[in-house]
RNA sequence: GGGGGCGUAGCUCAGCUGGUUAGAGCACUCGACUGUCACUCGAGAGGUCGCGGGUUCGAGCCCCGUCGCUCCCGCCA
């Protein structure tokens, strides 16, 4: 007998039912539960335990008359944490002892037989939290993982993260996406982030690579014919952490062939809705799109969080006849002034501003303009240069705050993305309900370096630059855009992905211009791509999603930690197995390995696991 | 690589301007309790104040170093 379908799913031979899905409908039936012991209330003459399992919690109740004497003083004596088997009635409630809190709140079990079938010693942090309680340090939950994943709020976000998963799986694969595998050890990638390295054992100084994501490989199945291709691909980049970031990641690879752009993004707006709606959220159908270039002049970056307007303006023509030195030289040089105009800003404090122009500095800036008009007057650096027609075109109103930086854009830009930000949480712009998806299109295909002037591609060296502006600019590859695409919600980058050069004359031109055109070097670092390309590639395009950010957003975790089951800390350690680990000296002289003594990390208080 | 924050009992925290024997709540152990649901009540046990060095008559507190966690910049798509 089962009172759901999930129910029949999760009975086994040790136990009739779960925990947490008993109902009223429940009630007379006699039932075998398995579980732990979440809490527990000893009154004496009556005993009761709220049982916890996947599914949630169950109280237990033991009372002399249903239940045997010694049963009961093992229900009394069992330790929180243990696993019991237990057989009981379920019982309705009456009506003064229903818990509305609890699911199960309306029926209890009232128990025959007990078993502790696995003990537990006193746990090193509470599973059971009280309300108001706060959270064990983030280090200590690390380290006893095992612990801190029987959390019913951890288990819900890993059961959510599956589901995730098993929606992606269904949507890709009814849209005739093939699931393939690709390979952990694979080539180190000269392109990107640092690669994690592993050791042959069997090629004395040669090294495998773990995959920076599935880039290459994915694109050759379309060479071979696969047409469609998705991994829920795991991921290593051996760069610093974030909270919203983990050495070892996953994405929803995506590839396909003989599409263009178009294909990749309804099928990228199809999926994410898919996904927002496994969670109970909206997704809308088709998401906003802006050029990178719109991006960059209004919002001064490249995932604009569209919860808020607060747009960036070009000030240069205001200031140009303005006899101000600050501006003036900028303009001269060939920059421009661009700013924002906050509304209700002048009723900051000097050291309110202050700390805007902080936070410019801190983005490069030197300096962030301000002027302020409040009471009908003007103030700031600015204000005593201003001319009448100047103070018309700035627009303020009467305690509007206008802030402004005067350089280059690549400074401006992430400056004034910085200052705009910050705005928008003072005003508290920001609605933390709001879901606003954008598609930011039309990458650059190029990263000029500011110093040096040497091209580096801003996406990878596979994707295709738009053919219009190859047509209309051939000598200024700068200014080519590429056929690149970036999801961006809220302000967070969930995927991006690209049209790919199938074709080798373009490919060749890539290198060229990205500074290896030396072929036997492409052929070193991309060689097998390259022939695969060679051979007969289909149009392919294709995009990747981070999984773990999206589980992230959709669990409302505040962490990526907090949805991945045993993730690393900032120092890219893992505290619960104690990775990475020193190796004896006869393990590395097999990988043909020495350590150097002083690189040697000498960490006295590194976690004493299991090393 | 750089900057900020944190580190005191198993957990969460307090600890004054450097001064006697380092405290509280929860958890734990023992005892009492027949309707609790963060049960309640009584008693008890529990400390290398992250680690090392220094200043001082005296350091949980000040200084230097170091380890760990975390947030951010750099880095990373």
């Amino acid at each position: 007998m089962s009172s759901s379908p999930e129910q029949s799913f999760l009975a086994t031979s040790l136990r009739s039912d779960t925990c947490g899905l008993l109902r009223r409908t429940d009630v007379g039936r006699t039932v075998r539960l398995g579980g732990w012991v979440h809490r527990s209330r000893d009154l004496g003459g009556l005993v009761f335990i709220d049982l916890r399992d996947r599914t949630g919690l169950v109280q237990l109740a033991f009372g002399p008359a249903w239940t045997a004497a010694d049963v009961q003083s093992a229900a009394a004596a069992v330790g929180v944490e243990s696993v019991v088997l237990v057989e009981g009635e379920v019982v309705a409630r009456e009506s003064d002892r229903v818990n509305p809190e609890m699911p199960t709140g309306e029926v209890e079990v009232r128990v025959t037989s007990l078993k502790v079938v696995g003990p537990a010693v006193t746990p090193a942090l509470p599973v059971a939290r009280g309300r108001g309680d706060k959270m064990p340090a983030e280090e200590l939950r690390l380290r006893h993982r095992y612990l801190d994943l029987r959390r019913p709020e951890l288990q819900a976000n890993l059961v959510l993260r599956h589901r995730l998963m098993q929606v992606t799986r269904r949507f890709l694969s009814d849209r005739g996406y093939l699931e393939l595998e690709t390979p952990i050890l694979t080539k180190p990638t000269p392109e990107g982030a640092r690669d994690y390295l592993v050791p042959s054992r069997v090629h004395p100084g040669e090294f495998y690579a773990l995959p920076q994501s599935p880039q290459i490989y994915k694109q050759l199945f379309m060479c071979c014919g696969y047409d469609r291709y998705f991994q829920i691909a795991r991921c290593f980049r051996d760069e610093d952490l974030r909270a919203d970031r983990q050495p070892e990641f996953t994405q929803i690879d995506i590839e396909a062939s003989f599409i263009e752009r178009e294909d990749i993004l309804s099928l990228a707006e199809g999926l994410i809705g898919a996904l927002w709606r496994e969670a109970g959220h909206e997704a809308p159908a088709h998401f906003d799109r802006m050029s990178y270039a719109d991006a960059m002049e209004f919002y001064g970056c490249d995932r604009p969080d569209m919860r808020y307007d607060l747009r960036l303006r070009d000030f240069s023509s205001v200031f140009a006849p303005l006899d101000f030195a600050v501006t003036s030289n900028a303009l001269a040089s060939g920059a421009r002034v661009r700013g924002l105009v906050v509304p209700g800003g002048a009723a900051w404090s000097r050291k309110q501003v202050d700390e805007l122009e902080a936070l410019a500095k801190g983005a490069g800036a030197g300096g962030l303009l301000r002027l302020r008009r409040a009471d009908g007057a003007y103030d700031g650096p600015v204000a005593k240069f201003l001319t009448d027609d100047a103070r018309d075109a700035f627009g303020l109103a009467d305690g509007d705050l206008a802030l402004f930086v005067a350089a280059p854009d690549r400074i401006s830009s992430p400056a004034l993305d910085r200052v705009r930000q910050e705005c928008a949480r003072r005003l508290e712009l920001v609605d933390d309900a709001a879901q606003r998806f954008l598609l930011v299109m039309d990458f650059p295909m190029f990263e000029e370096d500011p110093t040096t002037g040497a091209l580096a591609a801003v996406h990878h060296p596979f994707t295709a630059p738009h053919p219009e502006d190859m047509k209309a600019f051939p000598d200024t590859p700068a200014r080519w855009r590429a056929l690149a695409y970036d999801v961006v919600l809220n302000g967070t980058e969930l995927g991006g992905g690209s049209i790919r050069t199938s074709d080798p004359a373009v490919q060749s031109r890539m290198f060229a211009l990205l500074g290896i055109g030396d072929e036997a070097e492409q052929e070193r670092r991309f060689g097998f791509l390259l022939e695969g390309l060679r051979a007969g590639a289909p149009p392919h395009g294709g995009i990747a999603f981070g999984f773990d950010r999206i589980a992230m957003l959709l669990s409302g975790a505040p962490s990526l930690r907090d949805v991945i089951a045993f993730p690393k800390t900032t120092a890219a350690r893992s505290l619960f197995e104690g990775a990475p680990v020193a190796v004896p000296a006869d393990d590395l002289a097999e990988l043909h390995i020495a350590v150097r003594e002083a690189s040697r990390s000498r960490s006295a208080n590194s976690p004493e696991g299991t090393a």
